[in-house]
DNA sequence: TTCCCTTTGAAGATC
DNA sequence: GATCTTCAAAGGGAA
């Protein structure tokens, strides 16, 4: 199990496999950054419309299975380099260096690590909990709903039989209620310019090539949060009982996901018809930071771009994901963190295995349709 | 109506 | 231990 990692290592990649990092230079890699702005939307716009035609083209490098074998080369090496700046950013903490700008309003003061042993309090941990930033509130508030007393293991929404599971054992909060206690003043910043899920923010431009070099500083603005506003008002606006945690969903399909989201404050107990329903709810896993990342800034570039397919708008992220410093993703892979851990606590039986077979086509066969295809044209 | 696409990262499965 | 597979979000598009 990952989450047992001992020596002192957080669950933010291993550091057991320390292969140097190439490192451009945060430099270099900015000044690749805003080139590379400039051509994301030019890039992605040309390979979806060249696609069939670069796939023809057995010579032509940018075809998508070269594209995502090169993603997963860029990948491996930027995940060792992300280790590398992940203990970096540990041996700075204490400086003050790495001072996570995104956890200002975090309601989950004091979470115990249990990537430490004895569950100590990382650094990170404490640090990221009372540290308040400016610029602050954030993404932090994807994790809030989290932060809500009805969602204790012990919840009549969690299956029965979560705690059945052989071998998986984690530990239990010692006082989840502390985390869950939503401090007003936390969540309350949120103004209402925020977007929310999709809603532009910023003025529809043409998005010439991304011009403006990704901010260094994570914005105010865009969605913040996995859950809507309303979800982030603090107790006051919270329903006292029986409401189910994000991370639930019925187990059928988005449209459901999407009505019980928009439901889920307004009827916390399902209707009697339900009762009848055997199927339990789903709890999904929880995200990481590239999701943390792509939920945040999705609206910016859907408002930069014009673009409405996540596709499309999925490469642009990933290519400024790899942009952005490693102070900037620190901020996500920490968030990430805790969301795990919170996750972990509220559900301590469940597994990622128990949502596999979720999706209906594997993607084994589609890879394999799209080999045996391309076995056809390159041949 | 359902699934695909596309991204990265985490975790489980397999060898 | 290394590698592979699946899922997490998103929403337009295709079937």
């Amino acid at each position: 199990m990952p989450q047992l990692n001992s020596g002192g290592g957080d669950d933010l990649g291993a550091n057991d496999e320390m292969i140097p990092f190439q490192d451009e230079g945060d430099q270099d890699e900015k000044i690749q950054e805003n080139t590379f702005t400039e051509r994301d939307l030019a890039d992605v716009k040309t390979s979806l419309v060249n696609e069939s035609e670069i796939n023809q083209n057995p010579n032509t490098v940018a075809g998508p299975g070269a594209v995502r074998r090169g993603h997963q080369d860029e990948q491996r090496v930027y995940s060792d380099k992300h280790r590398d700046h992940l203990d970096d950013v540990s041996k700075h903490q204490d400086g003050g260096m790495y001072k996570p700008s995104a956890y200002s309003g975090y309601p989950f003061l004091m979470l115990p690590d249990p990537y430490l042993p004895n569950g100590s309090m990382s650094p990170s941990s404490n640090k990221v909990s009372v540290v308040q930033q400016p610029h602050g509130m954030h993404h932090l508030t994807s994790l809030l709903p989290y932060g809500n007393d009805h969602f204790n293991p012990s919840s009549p929404h969690l299956p029965t039989d979560m705690s059945q599971k052989p071998g998986v054992h984690r530990h239990q909060s010692q006082d989840l209620s502390g985390f869950y206690s939503l401090p007003p003043g936390g969540v309350g910043q949120i103004t209402s310019s925020v977007g929310w899920q999709g809603q532009p923010v910023y003025p529809i431009s043409s998005c010439p090539g991304f011009r403006q070099p990704y901010p260094s500083s994570l914005p105010s603005s865009s969605s913040y949060s996995r859950f809507p506003p309303s979800l982030v008002l603090g107790p006051s606006g919270m329903h006292p009982t029986g409401i189910p945690h994000p991370a639930i969903v019925p187990p059928t399909g988005k449209q459901e996901h999407d009505q019980y989201e928009r439901n889920m404050y307004a009827k916390p107990h399902p209707e009697p018809k339900r009762e009848k329903e055997p199927k339990k709810p789903v709890i999904k896993k929880p995200l990481n930071a590239f999701m943390l990342y792509m939920k945040e800034m999705r609206a910016k570039v859907i408002a930069e771009c014009t673009l409405k397919e996540s596709a499309a708008i999925n490469q642009i992220l990933g290519r400024r994901w790899h942009a952005l410093t490693r102070e900037e993703q620190a901020k996500y892979y920490e968030l990430a963190r805790k969301e795990r851990q919170l996750h972990m606590q509220l559900y301590p039986s469940w597994s990622a295995r128990d949502n596999y077979g979720k999706k209906k086509r594997r993607k084994r066969e589609k890879q394999q349709d799209s080999n045996s295809d391309n076995s056809l044209d390159c041949s």
